[in-house]
RNA sequence: GGCGCGGUAGCUCAGUUGGUUAGAGCGAUCGACUCAUAAUCGAUAGGUCGGGAGUUCAAGUCUCCCCCACGCCA
């Protein structure tokens, strides 16, 4: 039994991720959790929200609440959100959790040890009216170069220029636009990455089956123009984790915080531990998993990312384990997504354009969202979501093909046999090339999936379902009934079978349906289908089911419409 | 401006190291069937593979130039 660990991206706390960040990370590491499970292997999967930095701070400050409270509040909010979507993570943490904030501060002692951080002495403009340092970004002002009078401290959204925010005039914070501001002296820590370029160079080079998208991003990091650059590790915010080495205290850096890049990917290995504090279970459970040392050498690592991560996933935190010198467990595949567009445009989180996860959920149970989702996901290239697509490609596959193949055999069986698996016939010919057809595709299905080529899966389980409407098509039960019932019920007994099977192959995709079928069979036997001949005999003559209700309602025009119309604009 | 990923049938996408008549699903048209959520199954039509030049016996697949879209960076 193999055992893979795997994390998604972890979503920022601040708000409610839409559909492009789910299709991006959450989602497609869900459907390669669920198939590892089900093959029989055992799993890890974790995520957590990232809750540090000044977007949260803003946010909870806008909520008017405390940014702790506020943060247990969304965590909350996220999880539900995420188990109404059916991601069956094994732990969803908390990158504020204290042992985030031990395992960081472990991190940065061992980096300072390797000598492989430095100081910096920095100025940084401050707010007297906020109380706080402004990140560059917030700081807002007139651009020296194009005269553009709402210009940020990072850039000129208008001429694009990058920017210092001592070169704004007129000055102000963004935040609450006072233009009480100081330039104050501070001290910050640096990762020195650049020491590192030769040995991540080695270590990407030695991923030779990784996609291209990852791994030319990450070469043009470590190579464009001075190679890569040694990045500020920690900033002067109240919320966040406290600097220290180890457990000392970082002489000159009382009162600041790491930066939340530096602490979010660490949590990828807290959450471990949050997870075998969660389930009673000891240090050395949670480290079985991520110390090479204790038991992890056999573990493959997969990560899930959108592609604006992926400098951080093959660089930043690899350097920080790299660094570390001790046995961590480094990423075996990385997997890597680019984006979902919506409608012509781009999805946003700040504009509030596109479908979010909440809103989703309140137009159609999480199965649709998740097949059309994974079906269509963003591999190759960026991707687009049209209400046309998502409804053309729901109703087709979900209704039209498994759901009605569902129907048509189920309500034929009760009407001529009752609702239990029928008894006699024998299979011949046409079964025979039925199995053969399925063995072969499902062999296939397996080998995407383990590929984590997410289209190309999702395109041979809708063969797979195909492959029963063409065999009911072809021996018609139906008219078999009419000469020889004892063949008709082989063939339905058949085709009972083959909903089961489908149960079973479609529950990464479709986890609920799948359930509600397996239910409707009266079924426990979930294993996964080693030799399809077997598996076609779990359900045996005499075996009582009930018809389910319409597995998959179609969405009409009228609600297409409607949606469109209700999503045309800005959630706020 | 530099770099990166793309530009393949009306739509969404596949196309391994260059090799016979460029593929799939949807949509369209026609036919079959009637068990079923007016569902299903079959067949047909649709592409000068963004444009141009080049290398080669042979290019969607390699080289160069250009155009378009998106992204990252300066």
């Amino acid at each position: 039994m193999a055992r893979v660990l795997i994390t998604s991206a972890i979503p920022y706390i601040n708000g409610i991720k839409h559909l492009g960040n789910l299709v991006g990370s959450q989602l497609p590491a869900d459907l390669y959790a669920r198939y590892q499970r089900s093959i029989g292997n055992e799993v890890l999967f974790l995520c957590a929200t990232d809750e540090h930095g000044t977007p949260a701070e803003l946010a909870a400050a806008k909520a008017d609440k405390p940014v702790a409270e506020f943060c247990a509040e969304m965590h909350q909010v996220q999880a539900d959100i995420a188990k109404g979507f059916g991601l069956s993570f094994d732990h969803f943490g908390r990158s504020s959790s204290p042992q985030n904030h031990a395992l960081t501060q472990h991190f940065a002692g061992k980096l300072a040890e390797a000598g492989l951080i430095r100081e910096v002495d920095d100025s940084q403009i401050y707010s007297h009216a906020d109380g706080r340092f402004l990140p560059d970004r917030y700081v807002e002002g007139t651009c020296p170069n194009c005269g553009f009078e709402k210009a940020r401290g990072d850039q000129c959204e208008e001429c694009t220029k990058q920017l210092d925010p001592t070169d704004l005039i007129n000055p102000r914070s963004a935040i609450s636009g006072s233009t009480d501001l100081e330039v104050r002296a501070t001290k910050h820590l640096f990762l020195c990455q650049s020491q590192m370029k030769d040995q991540l160079d080695a270590w990407i080079d030695s991923k030779a089956d990784w996609p291209i998208l990852t791994t030319s991003i990450a070469k043009k990091w470590l190579h464009d123009g001075d190679g890569l650059q040694d990045r500020g590790i920690t900033r002067d915010l109240d919320w966040g984790i406290p600097v220290k080495k180890g457990t000392e205290d970082w002489p000159g850096m009382e009162g600041k915080v790491f930066y939340v890049w530096f602490d979010a990917p660490i949590e990828y290995i807290a959450a471990a531990g949050e997870w075998a504090e969660a389930n009673g279970k000891t240090d050395a459970d949670w480290q079985r998993w991520w110390r090479t040392d204790m038991g992890a050498d056999d573990v493959k690592y997969v990560q899930f990312m959108g592609k604006d991560n992926v400098p951080f996933h093959t660089l930043s935190f690899p350097a920080t384990i790299l660094g570390s010198g001790e046995p961590w467990k480094l990423v075996d595949h990385l997997k890597s997504f680019n984006y979902l567009n919506y409608d012509g445009g781009q999805f946003s989180t700040s504009q509030g354009r596109g479908i979010f996860m909440d809103q989703a959920l309140e137009l159609l149970p999480a199965d649709y969202w998740r097949w059309w989702l994974l079906s269509h996901a963003p591999e190759s290239s960026d991707a687009e979501f049209t209400w046309e697509n998502f409804q053309q490609s729901t109703n087709k596959d979900l209704a039209d093909v498994l759901g009605n193949f569902v129907s048509r055999i189920t309500k034929f069986c009760r009407s001529k046999f009752g609702e239990a698996v029928p008894e006699g016939g024998s299979y011949g010919a046409a079964e025979q090339a039925l199995m053969e057809d399925l063995t072969k595709r499902v062999r296939a299905y397996e080998q995407h999936m383990e590929n984590m080529e997410v289209r190309k899966s999702a395109q041979e389980l809708r063969a797979i379902w195909v492959a029963g409407n063409e065999y009911l098509q072809s021996t018609a039960p139906w008219s078999t009934f009419k000469t020889d019932p004892d063949q008709a019920a082989a063939q339905v007994r058949l085709g009972l079978n083959l909903i089961r099977l489908y149960a079973v192959l479609s529950a990464p995709f479709i986890p609920t349906a799948s359930a509600t079928l397996m239910q409707a069979l009266n079924c426990t036997d979930d294993s996964w289908p080693s030799d399809i001949e077997t598996a076609l005999a779990a359900l045996p003559a005499g075996h009582g089911f009930t018809v389910p209700e319409n597995l998959f309602a179609k969405i009409t025009d009228e609600e297409r419409e409607d949606w469109q119309a209700r999503f045309a604009g800005n959630r706020d």
